[in-house]
Formats: C-alpha cells, structure tokens, sequence
DNA sequence: AATCACTTTTGCCTTTAAGACAATAATAAA
DNA sequence: TTTATTATTGTCTTAAAGGCAAAAGTGATT
C-alpha cells in the first residue's frame, strides 16, 4: 500500500468532507478514495471516518491523526521544497505576516523595493495583530513584538519597539507641559489598543510601579486614528516610536520626556522581532528575504 | 511514486552505508532500491547520493534531507501507533530513561512491580546521566533533574532533588559538628560531580552567595562510593534526601542542619520531574507507566 | 411511507508501478 | 592488471492503484 497516498486522499476527504470532493481535486473516482483509507484503516485497525452517505465526520482516532498526519505532510513538503529548491535563485511564492501598524508603515514599503530585486518572488503578505499567526507553520516569515515561540524558531531583533509619549504642540500650549509622569494622571489619554489589550500608561519610580493613565479620550487599535487626534490636540498618546516618526519630524507631534521613563508594560524589554524557522533559511527566497528585510531595517534603525 | 517507500529505502541505504545491506533488510533485489532511490532524486531534482561501488555517502542536501526524514519517519510511526494501541491494552516495548542514581534507587524496584501489573509491556530502561538523551524522541519516558526542554513535552514534578549535607557519626565525634555553614570550609568534603560539573556548597545568606565547600576528598559521580566513604567517616557529603534516605535510617549518616540552608546550585528549585511527549499519553502503555509512576513516587513521597 | 437524489462502496477489467533475476558497468583494493 | 564487490540496467513477472459501471445505503422530499 501506498502509505502516503492513502493518507493525502484520507487528509483531502477531511477537509472537503467528502469523497467525491476530494476524488475530484486528484482526478480519480471516489471508489479509489474509499478503498485507499479502507486500507488505510485496516492497516492502523481503527476507523477513522463515520461515514454516511450525506456527511463524512472524524471519528475521536480519526481527528488524532488528522492532525498528525497534515503537519507531518506539511512538514514533508517543505522538506521537499527545500531539497527542490536548494542552491537555485529565489522564487515561487513568499508567504509574510506581520503586525498591521509595522506592515503598513515599514514592511510594505521595503517589500516593493524587495520584489524589484526579486521579480521571481511571489509576495504573499498578510497583516494581522493576531497571535496565532505563526502557529502551524502557514508562514514562512513572520514579524512580531516580542518572544520566540519555540526552539526550532529563529528570533531576529530587528528594532526597538519601546512606546513613548507624545503630544502636539497645540495640546501643550493649552494644557501645559506634564513636568513629571505623576502629572500625566491629569492629562487627556488617547490609547493604543494592543492585542494582549489596553496600553496603560506606566512608571516605575525607584522599584515602584505607577499606573499614571489619565482619563481616556478615545481607545482603539487604530494607530493612524489615534495619531491624527493627537496631532488635533486630542490628548496624549503612547505609541512606537516608528509609527511616530513622521510626526515628529514635522513637528506636528513632540515627544514628551520625563526623569523615569513611561512605558506600557512591566514585562521585559519590548521590540520588534522577524521569525523563521531554522531550517527553512536553507530556501533561497527565504534566505534572500530575512537577509533583505534584516539588513535594511537594522541599517535604517541604526543610521 | 510511492514517496514514502523510496524514502525509507533512502533512509536505510544512508544507515547501513550501502544499497546491497539496505536490501537485505527489506527482503528486495538491490535493484529496487537503486530504482526507488534514483526515483526520488528525480523527484526532487537533487542527488541525495554520492555513490561509488565501495562506498556510498551523503551529499550535502542529502544530510539536510535525511535529518528531516528521519524525524518524518519517527512521527508517523508515533502516530500510527497511537491510532493502532487506542483503546487497547498496554502491551509493546517502552522506552524509559533515567538519572542513574534515581534509576537504580527507585526506579528499578517500581519497575518490577509495574511488569507484574502489565506483563504485556516490555521494559527498556537506560540509566544515564547525559542530558541528551530524550533529545530526538527516541524514548517514552524520561526521568531528570529540572527543566522542561519544550513546550510539545510535558513535565511531571515528581519529587524533591534538593541535596542535603550529611556526615557519619564517626566523623562528626572525630572532628566536631560545624555551627554553622562558614565553618565548614574546614571540613573535608566528598563531591559528587553532577553532568553539569560537580557540586560546591553553596550558602545563601541575607542575599549574599558564599561557597563554602571545605578541601576536596573525593570527586565522583558515583553516589553510592561517595555515600560509603562518608560512612567510613572520610569526609562530608552533599547528595539528594533519596539517595541517603537508607543510611539516615540506619544512622550511618546523619544530616547536618544549619540556619541558612545548604545547596549546591544558585539557580532554581532542584526537582526530580518525569518527562513524556504529550500526545503519547493516548498510547496505552505510556499513560499506564506516567500515571503508575507518578502515582507510587508521590504516594511514597508525601507519606 | 415511499420515492428521490446523492454519495459511498463493490465488482471487474485495465493500466501503472514495483519486484525478481540475470547481466553489465564501475571502482577500490590486492 | 586483475579481482572482488557493488551499483546499475534490461527484461519479464507480479502486485497495486485507476477507471467505469452497477449496487447499496441514507438523509431529505413529497
């Protein structure tokens, strides 16, 4: 018995729910289907799937194996992608995830200027706050704050991604200059909504953590929305310093600075990370877009 | 092309170094292999081979495709065999590894009883103390000292490994019992030495770490002669409550206590933890031994 | 309750792919 | 150079999967 073939029929008829749907995606009858994880089955002396002639659901076993056997095919093609596409130039299709704000801000910009370079990649991008995203291995790039998910998981710092706190200059006028981040408690807040939740605003002075929110103006996980209320004079909001940048360099926003640093969170060091897995650095389109997205961010982030 | 029948002949020709034994193993001409071999490079547009009529040996992206087949490999027979034994009385061979010192203490004596309870599983237990061993899956169940290696495996805490000073009678008489952890720099210690490096005496006072280990005797990272010297009354020895728990019994060793405890790491709580994949606890015969082992361990140990 | 519509399964034949065996080619060692 | 060993190639046989049509089963419809 072909093993494997029995186990993509039997993976196929999962996911279409039935015979015929998956016996149509491979181009042979549904008998060859049934007979295949009939086999299939009788080799591993279990049922795997309840079948009836409307509906095809997975038995308790059968859901088991399910999901060992898709990530064990997923695993099997892109060993096979990277054996295939060994010492070859970059191509086929790239797929990226990355946090909506750095993705509409720095990544989608840089990857133009990547496609020129590599006319043969097809970009395949997805922007998401989502966690789950690197999850199951449907991505071969990925790009997050913080933490390496495991140890097969490469991690590349790729920026700092510390928040800071600004305000316009109209606000400031009108509202003065917060002298200290106890002071902030008074002042109008506009609040970036991070997946994990709100972002207060926090101080640790001399070991003391301080939550220093004043009253909220507006929340959301729209960071060009809360940008613009602040370039309005709106209140004052705590964002990264690369979603700011433009506005501090046109003056429409100015950066707030205080004795003991503000931050959003008590946890460790925040910053941008790239991740991939170890192993798939050995695909050249892979390798070509770590390599390309690393060396511009670090250059530009470092100039 | 069945895949993963060329896959395994591959695999089996890189182990055995040569197509003619790689057959024998499979009951097939040499003929086959060579076919489904060539096949399979064909398929990836690769040589996986570098071949002679002597010697046989991996290219570079055949070592790179190897690596992943054979864990490819392993996971399917994991899984097939946790579809084959669900729901059916353990039975088969188990895998465990074990500390040495752990193993032959209280492992072994559990096992025996364990094979009368299930005689259908076949016990294959390795004493070790390198770290590497539950490192590509190829065991059950592994006993060690600390650390959860990652997040697919689960760890059981089943005892306390903290190491306690103990002296023969004999040798406190002769050179006095120490008041307290400085002076015992001037006793002469026996050193069990753990994989990581051997063990000093270690003393946290008021926040401060001080190593007070006294003039070496022996170093050993064998327990037993290091507890015997100790008996003869040859020095001072630091080891875990199990391991001595005979000998305080008997009064052949007694603990020494003082106001700030004795360890012999800095780092954190030491733990004897039972260690297995997830997923394999469907298997029958691994969910019988995770939950008699820790069943008897923590019964015995919390009486 | 009976029929209908759709799907899976079974039977039978065809096609394809892997195994068997002998012969050949290749190469490291003697 | 010869020899012994090993991988490969050619040809035939055997085993396994595909194709097609008919049958059986079952949820939905009338």
């Amino acid at each position: 018995m072909d093993q494997l073939r029995a186990i993509r029929y039997f993976n196929k008829v999962v996911e279409t729910g039935s015979f015929t749907k998956a016996a149509n995606v491979f181009n042979v009858p549904p008998s060859s289907l049934s007979r295949r994880v009939a086999d299939l089955e009788k080799s591993l002396g279990a049922t795997l799937l309840k079948r009836s002639t409307r509906i095809v659901k997975l038995t308790e076993v059968g859901q088991i194996y399910y999901n060992d056997m898709q990530q064990i095919l997923n695993q099997l093609e892109q060993s096979n992608e990277t054996v295939r596409s060994y010492q070859t130039t970059p191509m086929g299709r790239l797929r990226i995830s990355s946090m909506v704000g750095f993705g509409e801000k720095i990544l989608l910009p840089l990857l133009d200027e990547f496609s020129q370079l590599y006319p043969e990649i097809i970009l395949d991008v997805s922007l998401s706050d989502e966690l789950s995203t690197l999850g199951r291995d449907d991505v071969d790039i990925a790009i997050r704050g913080g933490y390496a998910p495991n140890e097969r998981v490469l991690a590349i710092r790729l920026m700092d991604n510390g928040f800071i706190p600004v305000a316009s200059p109209r606000y400031l006028e009108k509202y003065g200059v917060p002298m200290n981040a106890m002071e902030l408690q008074h002042h109008k807040g506009l609040y970036f909504k991070a997946p994990l939740g709100p972002t207060p605003w926090l101080c640790n002075m001399n070991g003391q953590w301080h939550d220093v929110s004043g009253p909220a103006v507006a929340i959301s996980n729209n960071g060009p929305w809360l940008a613009k209320k602040a370039c309005n004079g709106e209140g004052i909001l705590m964002s990264t310093r690369w979603a700011l940048a433009s506005y501090l360099e046109s003056g429409k926003l100015q950066e707030l600075t205080f004795e003991h640093e503000l931050t959003i969170t008590q946890s460790a060091e925040m910053a941008v990370y790239l991740l991939y897995q170890k192993q798939r650095y050995l695909v050249p389109k892979v390798k070509a877009a770590v390599d390309f997205l690393v060396q511009k961010i670090k250059v530009t982030n470092e100039s």
